[in-house]
DNA sequence: GATGAATGAGCGTTCATTCAT
DNA sequence: GATGAATGAACGCTCATTCAT
């Protein structure tokens, strides 16, 4: 770990960060390598030092950007209607906090190629993890179709961003996910609890 | 209808026809003004003869693929729940006719500004508009909360929709909506039922 | 003059008309065949039946449009002075009247090609005549350099067109003639009164 | 300064050179970026290196071409007459050195906009000192109207230019800059001499 | 390894002009 | 004579990429 790796090191990361930064600020499609080294203080070349097309940063930027949002948590004694609530809510919660227009930029970032395909994933299997901790706790069934329901939640989940997107004044994201906790959860979850 | 105002109206069509196909093609991003006329075999000039905006095709092709989607319908002597799944079995089945990357397209331009916020509406009040078809046909009780279901009915599709486009290869939305069918959607009518 | 070639007259008065009116609305850069026809409500064919091209008429509008703003005038019995300060009011409240956008599409106008050569002549020519009448009723001596004096001040005058047309908030041309008309005037007409 | 610095100079240097001539062969109007970078050989996206927009060159050379026009200088022991002659003629001859293809863009650019008002205001104030100069040296009256006589010479030279730009076949801006300081100066400046 | 000037294909758009109907 | 769809060169401008220094 020489200083000059460290170095290199940290030219390679500012490029990322401030790559970001911009896509949050202006929106992916605005983001250009004239944008991100000017921003960067970095030149040009040296950005394709780094990376040997505008591509290759992007695709590493989608693999740290929509790491997977939720880890384990502790349900202590609360039953799983509630537990799963809690947990949506607070998936949606760190979306709906950011604006609109990120949200927005989210979508058409994930549903625009296929570089974000894990995305999807790593979320229901999160969620999927949490749903047979709720089993291991006893506070589901054995019987319960741990997959089939963390996808249909999580679905859901995804639906209210996309509404959200399209009409932003008329839905608010987390009370319509409080509502359908509210509403519907339980319907979902009672044969089994 | 003389020849001219024919040719004209061919002419138009050739030029969605073609967008719409090299869209499928090339993905939605790809596709330039330049690349649909070269295609089509029209002048650039006739293309802004019939479209202010390349953002003007783009519109009235999303419109023509998603628009008018769910008409009414006879249910026959089908439950709820079974003329409920081929309803959204239907609608899906537009949405899935169409090849990904016009999804793809759809979800970007619904995403991109307020001015498809009817779009979800319309949804919506169809949806439910179905829904209280079969409340006063006696296949679902007069208590149903036929406004939430049908949100979080057409959330559910709108999740998938959007699930697809984030990993067309993994997710099948025809098979997702009747997998959604078979063994949620009951959970959510019985009690009305 | 049978109903056709009267048509036909008004066809091209209207085309005329609409492009003058289009000028001063929209400045000579933005009007456009296109905008003429659609303003006029003519087909885009016809007006190449009337005009070869589009110079022709711009060319055919300039002969009309600056035509020579002043006739002959009766001067009364006021001496010189006041009857060349009248003059010159006058030929500048005709520009000053105009919108300060006006003035500056006419000062582009006349400076853009040799077409409008004849504009500035035919102004010197007819101040030169009105104080060659000035001479003929003795109120200037004959020795009056009628041609120098005509053109000093109408480069007087179009000096201040050009100065008003680059500071508009700072200069106004009316009270600028004046001005000079007081100040200046008498000292260059004086030895020949 | 390094090689790469000096053929950057050089490049810039060129697209200059080679607008500037085009625009005296070809006229105001007919240049193009294209054309620019045709004839100096230099790729499209270079010019778009060194200038933001086509408009910033264009300043640029109007800047280069028209500013400064006048410092302080030198009257020695001539007269006032003498002294504003000789100034005139200089701002004058900077002028018509310059072809009149530049000079018409000098006029359309200056009165394009508000952007240019200071132009107007800073050769007036030049002139004013250049004549406040001429009483401090006692070769002008205390009383001269220093504000005026200033604003009506520039606006003479201004309405010369401006008819040179009309009808420059007819028009020698030099000789009638010298003929009005033959003719008519005296006359304004004698009472205070 | 860092630099930034140079590149040129490509973008969406405008517009005067032509010509079959 | 009137029509308006079709044309295509030209416009100003963007941008990912290359390469000599």
């Amino acid at each position: 770990m020489g200083k000059r790796e460290d170095n290199a090191k940290q030219t390679r990361a500012k490029l990322l960060d401030t790559a970001d930064r911009l896509i949050v600020k202006d929106g992916y499609e605005r983001v250009s390598v004239d944008s991100i080294v000017k921003a960067s203080g970095i030149a040009k070349g040296t950005f394709y030092n780094y990376f040997k097309r505008k591509e290759d940063l992007i695709f590493e930027l989608s693999k740290h950007r929509f790491a997977n949002l939720i880890g384990s948590r502790d349900t202590g004694n609360q039953d799983a209607v509630t537990s799963i609530s809690a947990y949506l809510e607070e998936f949606m919660t760190v979306i709906a906090n950011s604006k609109i227009e990120l949200a927005r930029q989210w979508v058409r970032y994930v549903s625009a190629s296929d570089a974000n395909k894990d995305k999807w994933q790593l979320d229901v299997d999160s969620l999927e993890r949490f749903i047979q901790q709720l089993i291991r706790e006893d506070k589901l069934s054995a019987k319960t179709p741990h997959y089939v329901l963390a996808e249909t939640l999580l679905t859901q989940m995804y639906g209210i961003i996309l509404s959200w997107c399209i009409d932003p004044k008329a839905i608010d994201p987390i009370q319509r996910t409080q509502q359908f906790c509210t509403q519907q959860l339980e319907l979902l979850v009672n044969p089994y609890q």
